[in-house]
DNA sequence: TCATTGTTGTTCGGATTTGAACAACCCCAT
DNA sequence: ATGGGGTTGTTCAAATCCGAACAACAATGA
């Protein structure tokens, strides 16, 4: 369990370091950006809301109401499913595109700094490994809301 | 930063796992549970607030309202600190311990079935070298509140 | 067709967290 | 001893998050 204790207090610590990051650089939470970076990846820029909900782990609740704050910085913008008219897919705007592309650079650097460059290239290697084994582990039920 | 985005994934995953299993078991949250267990891992079970604030990587603020909550289920006595006035000293009680004794299992099976058990040594080995490193990069400044 | 079942996103209430402000206290150099 | 600077823990308002309940829509089978 003592790799668990460092795993957790590692992950504090590192959360805390991206939050403070990435507020001060663009008055961001780690979720937000999250949700943008997401979104960026996308062929479209757009996902539909449960399946951002998944990608990001957060309650659907969650998710609606953090997209209703990024709407209100004209960072992401809502639709009306053409397929399904209940559904809603959130769409990265041009200038969200723009602010993840000017923060991107600072907010790797963090992660780098405080744990991706501390590594050699076998732990790194082990890291993504076993987080991908996990990953696998509990993908699938247990998302409740 | 493959590496990172699994990290993330399965951090947040195994977060709603946990949370999940100790609100059933006990009704306790994860924050709470690492209070107890900071507290049961010290010689006199017991520890200055700050201490611990710091230990469970939480605010002051955090930490008041929780052990508020610990004291209301009488898991947590709290004392004023004999060598300094204004101290405060967090205890774990009788009852704090016994309840910790009785979940302790279930929350360490479900660590190790989503992530400990699912490596191999090495992999292990290297995560909690890693985590180590990422810890000691971090300690120290900015933990304003 | 149409009723039943499932899915989708939002709203609501409650719980938790944070940072700033604050009062009380400790410590050190004067 | 004493004033100034730090430390300690709490309170407060604001922000965030979740789960349950809900309304609207979709999909399925008889």
């Amino acid at each position: 369990m003592a790799a668990w204790k460092a795993f957790l207090v590692a992950s504090h610590l590192l959360e805390r370091r991206i939050e403070e990051q990435l507020k001060s650089a663009a008055g961001l939470t780690h979720p937000q950006y999250e949700i943008l970076t997401l979104l960026a990846a996308t062929p479209e820029r757009r996902m539909r809301m449960t399946e951002l909900a998944r990608g990001v782990v957060v309650s659907k609740s969650g998710l609606t109401y953090q997209i209703a704050q990024l709407e209100k910085r004209g960072l992401v913008e809502r639709t009306t499913c053409p397929a399904d008219e209940r559904g809603v897919l959130a769409v990265l705007t041009e200038a969200g595109a723009g602010l993840l592309e000017e923060i991107a650079p600072g907010h790797v650097e963090v992660v780098r700094r405080f744990l991706i460059d501390l590594l050699t290239p076998e732990e790194l290697e082990a890291m993504t490994a076993a987080m991908g084994k996990a990953r696998q582990a509990m993908r699938g039920p247990s998302l409740p809301s």
